[in-house]
DNA sequence: CATTTCTGCCAACAGCGTTGACAGTTGTGT
DNA sequence: ACACAACTGTCAACGCTGTTGGCAGAAATG
């Protein structure tokens, strides 16, 4: 879906790989760390063993480099897959317990620089594409997309207060307490009210 | 609760009011405006009409002026309060209607500085005094603290995802709309599981 | 073999939050 | 009345940021 980020212009020397590769690992591993803000340039290049400019000439600016590198597509792929009366639970059990909470820290990473446009509508369509989208195809009852769109702000929100916090869940609990309390909210919106 | 912001040393000179006031609500506004990021203090000070060391003479650093300018507790204050039967849909109403969306858009402006441990920790605390803690009192059944912090959570995700849009609502839907289907949820939560 | 597009490197840009130095003002304690 | 302390505002400067331009060389295409 996402090219390499280097676009070939025509004839002439091919761009190289590994030191895109080596930038891209600095900054995924110090944009996991800390955040957008308090990453610079600068120190991903030192820690790629790069010149600062190279950064920006390869990946066009930080905001491109940062979206490139904190994706959070394939966490999020398949989510509202399963059968309707559990689907509550099983969101919730993907999300948190998938490649060990990778998907919280990247999408923590993605909410410290939401107020940057592309950071926002990237966030956006994902949910949309991954949630909101196949979900409302599947619902019965009333307001379907609305639902669906509930759904994932009630991701969003659950998401969004374990950010920092991967192991330890959520006021201390551990994450087989709030998944199996916060399913039964989840599970209000996917039930067809009438039914 | 909060003070002017104004340390008071001892004798001597006292405090002006008049600067103090100008700059916060040159602040007030941009902030309001423009990420937290967008807003610079030269940017403050020239609308004040000041000296931009001025800014951080009276304040102590861009990031307390921006504390002290965008507060939410006045807006959230007695979210928990009401009948528990009907306490999802009343805590929506109060936060989606309240002052024409105040809330929203000033929650918009903290979250867009999440990042900043101060902001987040003023953004938890908000939650913990105003959601949490009352509600948790009130609950029956088992898991209360849990429940009461999963309702700030399903909070937190609904003014996640209205940040920016008070009017419009959710994927376009007017409030009402919103707030009727999402306090099913919200209630979920509310109630006693085993009752 | 000319052309083109990469490479890497250095210096510089404008902007940022913040601080130091300094002179002037206004209050308090004795 | 007088010293002192804490404020006032002004100016220049600090170190940092993301980003750009210039330049020489390398590697591909036609």
């Amino acid at each position: 879906m996402t090219d390499s980020g280097v676009v070939r212009r025509g004839r002439g020397r091919p761009p190289s790989t590994h030191v895109q590769e080596a930038i891209r690992t600095a900054a995924a591993r110090l944009f996991g760390a800390k955040s957008y803000d308090a990453v610079s340039v600068r120190e991903v290049a030192a820690a790629a063993g790069v010149d600062p400019s190279l950064v920006i000439r390869h990946f066009g600016s930080k905001e491109a480099l940062f979206l490139q590198t904190m994706t959070v597509d394939e966490a999020f792929r398949g989510l509202a897959e399963g059968p309707l009366e559990d689907l509550g639970r099983l969101i919730l059990e993907r999300l948190l317990t998938v490649r060990g909470g990778a998907a919280i820290s990247t999408y923590a990473a993605l909410i410290g620089a939401i107020d940057r446009p592309e950071v926002r509508s990237y966030l956006e369509a994902s949910a949309d594409r991954h949630v909101v989208a196949p979900l409302a195809e599947r619902l019965t009852g009333p307001d379907r997309e609305l639902r669906a769109r509930l759904v994932a702000t009630q991701v969003n929100g659950l998401l969004f207060d374990l950010r920092g916090r991967p192991d330890t869940g959520l006021a201390g609990r551990p994450t087989a307490e709030v998944l199996a309390v916060y399913a039964r909210a989840l599970q209000a919106l996917i039930d067809d009210p009438t039914g």
